[in-house]
DNA sequence: GCCGTTTTCGGCCCGACTGTTTTCAGTCG
C-alpha cells in the first residue's frame, strides 16, 4: 500500500504547486483527482503495474495516459521529473499555508510576487506589518481573516478521530432538538458519512425562527468560541477542538441541503455530472429543469430525479456507489439495528474495568444477545493476560452466569497472543473450550514483517477471527509491516474472519480492506475492544466501517443470531 | 490532464460569501 499512498501525496503537492503557477485550473484539478483515487485504491498501485502493464493504469479512472506515463516512472526508478521540475519552482515551505482557511494560491502567489515572501515565517511577517493588506485586492479585514484562519491551522492542524466527535454531536443534537422552533435536523458532512476522521462537522436544520435558533445553538454549554453567528448560518468551537457549523434552511429545501452538505464532494460531482447529461441542475436548493423546481425536500428526489437508488451515505465516495445505483445493484448494506452482539471485549479478569455480571446486564440493557468476552492471554503480562488456570475458571463461571440468564449471554472467550512464530499462547486443548477466540499481534520487533505469524495463526482451527489485523492507531501509530491482501486471501480459504475493532482509535480493518475481504467472502466480527462498560457504544462506528466497506448482514458476524455464530465456529474446528 | 451513444477537440459541477470593488476576484464547501 506503501506506493499508492506516495503517489498520492506527490500528486497532491503537484496540484497545490500548480495552482500556485496559476496553470490551467482543469489540469490542477486531474491531479487532485488522480491524487484522491490513488488515496482510496484497494489494490497496491504497484501490483496493478507488474499484473497488466501501463494499460491496467489507464483503466483506472481518472488516470490517463500523462498520469500512467509519470506513475510507472516514479515504479520503476523512484523518481518523477515533472515533480522535480514543478517543485523546483515553488517555494515548499510557503505552500503548505494553501491548506490554511482565508488563503489560496492566489494570495500566496501576490505575497511571493510582490513582497518577496519565501516561507511561512516571511508570510507572518507581512501579516503582521501591514504590507500585505496594502496590495491590490487585500485589506485589513482579509488580512484579520487570514489571521485567525492561521491561528485555527495552528490548533487543529490534524482531522478528529469520528469517536471523539459523536458524543458531542448527539449531544448537540439531542439539545438542538428539544428547542421548538427546530423542525428536522442532522448531521451531514463526513461525520454522516462515518468517515474515520473528520474535519468540522456540519449540522443542518429546518425551522421557524433562523435566527433564534442559531442563537441557541452558539450559546450551547460546552461552546468556547463563536465564529459566526447569522440568520442562516452559526459556526463555533466546542472544547477549544471542535468546530461546529450550524445551517438553517427553508423546509422545501431541506433534502437537496442535506445531500449537498453530505457529500462527499466527488459523489456530488459525479452526480452533477449526470444531471447535467439530463439537462437537469443539482443544488443545495433543489432539483431544477430550466427555471422548473422538480423535486429537493426529500434527499430521495435528488436521486429520484436522476433515475437512482437512494444510496445511503456511507457509500457516497464516488467508488462505484453511483453505478450500481443506476444498475439497481446496491448491496442491502447491514443496519445499525441489526446487532445482536459484540465479539471482543474485556473485563475485570484482565485489563477491563467491568465485573461478568456487569456485562451480563449490560448486553440484556442493549438487547444484545451476546457479548463475548476476550481477556487477554498468559503472554501479555502488561495486560493481566490470564494464566490457563484462571481461564477456565472465568470459563466455568461464564456457564453458570449463562444457565441463571434468561435473554443475552456471554461467549466465552480469549484475544490470544501471536506468538513470534505464529503459535498460539495457549495450547488447542485450551482454545477449544472457548466459544469465540480472536487472535492478535502485540509485539513485534521493529520493521518486522508479521504477515507469516497471522497466516500460520489463521490456520487453528480455534482461531476465529483476528484481532486489529493491521495494528494502526488512527492519531499515533501506522500499524505493524503486514500484506493485508494475503491475510485477507487466507482468511477466504481458512474460513476465518478479520475484525473490525470499533475502537475509536483503532477501526482496524478499514473500510478499504473491508470491501476487500467482503468481495472475498471473508467474514468480519464487530468487536469494541471495550475496556469499561462505557464504551460498548463504539459498535456504532465498527458498523459505520462494515457498512462503508459495502457489507450486508451476512457478512458481519454480529449480524447473526448466537446459534448461527456457534454453528459456523464449529464449521472451523471440525476443519 | 482527463474524457467521449452528441465530441479525439473542447469541454470540464456549481453556487454563496466576503471583501474589495463599481462589476469582480478569490476562496470555500
Amino acid at each position: 500500500m506503501g506506493k499508492n499512498k506516495i503517489l498520492c501525496e506527490i500528486f497532491s503537492q503537484m496540484a497545490d504547486a500548480l495552482d500556485f503557477l496559476g496553470e490551467n485550473p482543469f489540469k490542477i484539478s486531474a491531479y487532485r483527482k488522480a491524487s484522491r483515487v490513488l488515496e482510496d485504491y484497494p489494490t497496491d498501485i504497484e501490483e496493478v503495474y507488474r499484473g497488466g502493464g501501463i494499460t491496467a493504469l489507464t483503466s483506472i479512472p481518472g488516470i490517463g495516459a500523462a498520469m500512467a506515463k509519470k506513475i510507472v516512472e516514479f515504479l520503476e526508478t523512484g523518481r518523477m521529473h515533472k515533480y522535480e521540475e514543478v517543485i523546483s519552482q515553488v517555494p515548499q515551505d510557503l505552500l503548505r499555508l494553501i491548506d490554511v482557511q482565508g488563503i489560496g494560491p492566489k494570495t500566496l502567489k501576490l505575497a511571493y510576487d510582490q513582497l518577496g515572501v519565501r516561507s511561512i515565517q516571511d508570510f507572518k511577517r507581512v501579516l503582521d506589518d501591514g504590507s500585505l493588506a496594502k496590495l491590490p485586492g487585500m485589506g485589513n479585514k482579509k488580512v484579520d481573516n487570514i489571521k485567525k484562519g492561521l491561528e485555527l491551522y495552528e490548533k487543529m492542524s490534524e482531522r478528529i478521530p469520528l469517536g471523539l466527535a459523536f458524543p458531542i454531536v448527539q449531544e448537540t443534537l439531542r439539545q438542538m432538538k428539544q428547542l421548538s422552533q427546530v423542525r428536522s435536523i442532522s448531521a451531514c458532512g463526513s461525520f454522516r458519512r462515518m468517515k474515520e476522521t473528520i474535519g468540522d462537522v456540519d449540522i443542518l436544520c429546518t425551522g421557524d425562527n433562523g435566527r433564534k435558533i442559531i442563537d441557541h445553538f452558539v450559546h450551547l454549554p460546552g461552546v468556547t468560541r463563536i465564529l459566526a453567528a447569522g440568520d442562516t448560518k452559526g459556526s463555533v468551537i466546542f472544547n477549544d477542538r471542535y468546530q461546529v457549523d450550524l445551517r438553517v434552511v427553508p423546509v422545501e429545501s431541506y433534502g437537496a441541503a442535506l445531500q449537498y452538505f453530505t457529500g462527499s464532494k466527488q459523489h456530488n460531482i459525479h452526480l452533477r455530472t449526470i444531471a447535467k447529461a439530463l439537462e437537469l441542475k443539482i443544488s443545495e436548493y433543489g432539483v431544477f429543469r430550466g427555471q422548473q423546481r422538480v423535486g429537493g425536500q426529500d434527499e430521495k428526489d435528488i436521486y429520484g430525479a436522476l433515475g437512482l437508488q437512494w444510496i445511503p451515505p456511507e457509500l457516497r465516495e464516488d467508488l462505484g456507489e453511483v453505478e450500481a445505483a443506476a444498475a439497481d445493484r446496491l448491496p442491502q448494506l447491514i443496519q445499525y439495528e441489526d446487532i445482536k452482539g459484540d465479539l471482543h471485549v474485556h473485563s475485570k479478569y484482565s485489563d477491563g474495568t467491568g465485573t461478568l455480571e456487569e456485562l451480563l446486564a449490560e448486553a440484556q440493557r442493549r438487547g444484545y444477545q451476546y457479548i463475548a468476552v476476550c481477556d487477554h492471554s498468559r503472554s501479555a503480562r502488561y495486560a493481566r493476560g490470564l494464566e490457563v488456570e484462571k481461564l477456565l475458571e472465568k470459563v466455568e463461571r461464564i456457564e453458570k452466569l449463562n444457565r441463571d440468564s434468561s435473554g443475552a449471554r456471554l461467549l466465552a472467550g480469549t484475544e490470544v497472543d501471536i506468538l513470534p512464530d505464529g503459535s498460539l499462547d495457549y495450547p488447542d486443548e485450551v482454545l477449544k473450550r472457548l466459544e469465540f477466540v480472536v487472535a492478535a499481534i502485540h509485539s513485534w520487533r521493529k520493521e518486522e514483517d508479521v504477515t507469516g505469524r497471522i497466516l500460520k495463526a489463521m490456520e487453528n482451527p480455534y482461531v476465529h477471527a483476528i484481532a486489529h489485523p493491521t495494528g494502526r492507531l488512527i492519531s499515533t501509530r501506522e500499524g505493524y509491516r503486514v500484506d493485508v491482501d494475503r491475510v485477507i486471501e487466507r482468511a477466504a480459504q481458512t474460513g476465518t474472519a478479520l475484525e473490525i475493532n470499533a475502537y475509536y482509535d483503532r477501526l482496524d480493518l478499514n473500510d478499504t480492506y473491508v470491501r476487500r475481504a467482503k468481495e472475498l467472502g471473508v467474514k468480519v466480527a464487530i468487536g469494541t475492544d471495550a475496556h469499561n462498560i462505557g464504551q460498548l457504544w463504539m459498535i456504532v462506528l465498527g458498523v459505520g466501517v462494515a457498512r462503508r466497506g459495502w457489507c450486508d448482514p451476512s457478512d458481519v458476524l454480529n449480524a447473526w443470531d448466537y446459534e448461527q455464530i456457534i454453528e459456523w465456529t464449529r464449521q472451523k474446528g471440525s476443519g
